[in-house]
DNA sequence: AAAACATATCTAATTTTCTAGATATGTAAA
DNA sequence: TTTACATATCTAGAAAATTAGATATGTTTT
């Protein structure tokens, strides 16, 4: 858990957002069309219609998310899923709130 | 508070160091020498001596973390005290808590 | 008033981030 | 076994961040 790698990836508006969005799947994205859940998260490309940017760049934030471990991928079918690391992010938050 | 901008000073590791280290002046920094107390905080010398980066560096970081409300400035003559601003540093915390 | 000192701002070079188009990869459907 | 589809990666140009030297500003001292 690294609080400048984190901090990188809330340096951005979207990207909050979709931490945000993530934490109330069925509120904010449709229905899956394969699954009739959001156990797994939500696939790339709601989120991309969401946020209003390129499938290339939804998907680079999405990786970068990943590589700080705030965000869990699960594969199926030809669909990626992500969901909230909830532990990576409340050991982040609990980190501000002693060490800052 | 703007959790953005916020995030993008912790992104930053010497930015986080010098809010950890205005939490505890006295253990991080020597005494000051017109003053015996650290009340409005440290002068930007100190905190460049310890970063051990250049002095427009240092000040471009304070200026940015002030920017954000995170320090709060005080002149004492030629010197300026920079102190962390608790309720936003706070406030942030309790944002993200909720938030995210 | 000049010199000295602490800090801020300007300028500029280097690095990183942002963003999307093109392409590659992996999976499912025809 | 092509074809279509979802996502990832590659490439590259534009914008922002990093960092320091030079210079400006404000304050104190001489």
């Amino acid at each position: 858990m690294n609080i400048v790698d984190i901090s990188k990836v809330l340096a951005n508006k979207t990207r909050v957002n979709i931490l945000k969005w993530l934490k109330d799947p069925e509120g904010n994205f449709p229905p899956h069309k394969d699954i009739d859940h959001f156990n797994d998260g939500v696939c790339v490309g709601y989120i991309q219609d969401k946020a209003g940017l390129s499938q290339s760049t939804i998907s680079t934030y999405l990786t970068a998310m990943q590589n700080a471990d705030l965000i869990i991928p699960t594969r199926h079918g030809k669909w990626t899923y992500y969901k909230r690391n909830e532990e990576v992010i409340a050991a982040y938050i609990d980190t501000l709130n002693t060490l800052l």
